[in-house]
DNA sequence: ATAGTGTCTGCAAGCGTTTTCATTCACTGA
DNA sequence: TCAGTGAATGAAAACGCTTGCAGACACTAT
């Protein structure tokens, strides 16, 4: 059997009887062509099984209804949901996502970035502000609409979707203050190279100062984002300097590592250690204790980075930044410091 | 401020002072051009920000390096570790991952894909063994090189990187069974489409019945996969049909659900109920009880998959089939019955 | 009859690359 | 000196689609 090769639009157009214009309009601008003759080409195309060619339907139209997004590791469970949504509600209107990673590298981020934009996408998806120069360059010489999701903006100059981690982070720790700690710790994530983490650390450092309270630098850990990477750092927390009450953690994946620790020394939670999350991943209401925590609404910044997508290449206006709310979510990982 | 278009690579060449073909062969095809041309070359592009408009170099080599990936929903942590993995591997080759998702529904999935197929994918990864008869003749018509992942083809068909699930169900029912249970309970996936939840059913079934057993109607109950309706599900099969000493879940979301419910309501494990999941998801390992499972390399698929799919577009034979191994994790959510 | 108005269709010029084929040019060996 | 060789380059033809423009045609209003 010759492998026959695809059918293409003159092939469809030739069998039609009609030429290649007219086939061209009939499966894209039904309205323009006879109803006769368009159904005559859709039949045909049809029987054909032809498939359009998308690099030369995206050369001929300059649009490749593709959105990029780069992200860290989509395994990372707040970031897969992302992912879900933003691939879903892209599709749903005709888009396809192309998707790329990096291990929370700048290099990496803008060889990733630079992959898609050479794949011609028509939007880019960024998660957070922190980005090589290069890559604002990049982003700003090759003209394509960009989002960065996650985080906001301070300086207003970027469209973005996200959450104040900041002032989120003021909050939860307050919580601990307000039920009466004053020994507190911290496992943040890698601080270089993220706004998330860094801000999430300056706001339990901003909330402590508030009520007088210093962050004492031992007890704090910056590690990478994996539940057991987080039991390692609050196993040397522990070691260095023992005595806290309360441990804030940069996110649930790295609370639910340091609670694991905990159960298997049989150090009560909260008895007599207080902690709290980052992000309210869905296991964190199923682990025991439950875990108190920030809702970040990952599929919401999705959702939402989609929706402005799609309105801004249908040429609409979108705010320049548009914040989601997150929730301090207290569940029972946290309570009062021991007498 | 003029937005001077992108340049192409006439500019470049023009800059330059070389035709357009010398141009083209600097940048793809180093060692065809003498060192001087091509470093001039390289030095214009630099300086212009030139980026290779991907669709017409797509339209003129008839390769897109682009891989499409049709999951269900990626926010399931098992298929966020593969598409981590698949997309990690494909950049590092140079290639990039066009995703799509559906909700585990036949003609979402055939849209999803002929989406891909139209975008122009050099290749193609899909989950599962059960697709819809026209996905498979738009696969064949297309001749797009494709692979599936999770499951082995019993008929030998087609190209697949996956675990035994039966086999691996069996074992672990067996496990249960050693212990000496012989009230089972089971919280499947949904099986329509679903060959892998299918697969997993059936082995319990099968173990079951090695050993004279037969598993009760009203002691199975499909549901999605997510932790919520894990612990739903549970709630139902106590209501129903109470007596079951072991709880086979189709997948480790599914049996964190149950395993919650079991401490909300002082149920302890594995003393009044064993429970086993399926997939060994990081948090498997977390959670306490921790739980018993069946590790599925998710990762590993993602990679291998990968791997096979690059040897593929390089010309190389792959191995019709190839089975990563699926270990049994015994850890504490699983112990003798009560007596 | 004639001009005017739409509606439908076709021609052909792109879109930005790669690649075949031919050409030029500097050498080599006889 | 001259054909023969190989390396470096250029001209131009694809690749498969969309779309601006103009022509053909059937009407209607004058």
């Amino acid at each position: 059997m010759t492998r026959r090769t695809n059918p293409k639009l003159s092939d469809v157009a030739r069998t039609a009887g009609v030429s290649l214009a007219t086939a061209s309009r009939a499966l894209a601008d039904p309205e323009l062509v006879k109803a006769a003759t368009r159904e005559r080409v859709r039949e045909v195309a049809a029987m054909l099984g032809y498939v359009p060619h998308g690099a030369a339907r995206a050369l001929a139209t300059r649009r490749s209804r593709t959105i990029g997004a780069v992200f860290p590791p989509v395994d990372n469970p707040i970031f897969a949901a992302a992912t879900q949504a933003l691939a879903h509600d892209l599709a749903a209107a005709g888009y396809t996502l192309l998707l790329a990673t990096h291990e929370y590298d700048p290099a990496g981020e803008l060889g990733a970035t630079r992959a898609l934009i050479e794949r011609g996408v028509d939007g880019l998806e960024l998660v957070g502000m922190d980005h090589d120069p290069a890559l604002f360059e990049l982003l700003s010489r090759s003209g394509v609409p960009y989002e960065l999701m996650w985080s906001l903006d301070p300086s207003g100059h970027h469209p973005c979707v996200g959450i104040a981690h900041r002032f989120a982070s003021i909050r939860i720790t307050q919580h601990l203050l307000d039920l009466g700690h004053r020994e507190f710790a911290v496992i943040a994530g890698f601080t270089a190279h993220n706004d998330r983490a860094r801000e999430r650390l300056v706001g339990v450092r901003e909330a402590l100062a508030g009520r007088g309270i210093e962050l004492r630098a031992e007890r704090v850990f910056e590690t990478k984002f994996s539940a057991p990477h987080g039991r390692r750092a609050f196993i040397e927390l522990l070691g260095r300097a023992p005595g806290f009450t309360a441990l804030v953690c940069g996110n649930d994946v790295l609370a639910l590592g340091a609670l694991t620790e905990c159960v298997r020394r049989g150090i009560a939670v909260p008895q007599a250690i207080s902690i709290a999350g980052f992000d309210d991943i869905d296991m964190a209401a199923e682990v025991t204790p439950a875990l108190t925590t920030v809702r970040v609404p990952g599929a919401e910044i999705g959702r939402v980075a989609a929706a402005r997508m799609l309105a801004r290449l249908a040429g609409d206006e979108v705010p320049r930044q548009e914040e989601v709310p997150a929730e301090l979510v207290i569940r029972q990982s946290t309570g009062r410091p021991p007498a």
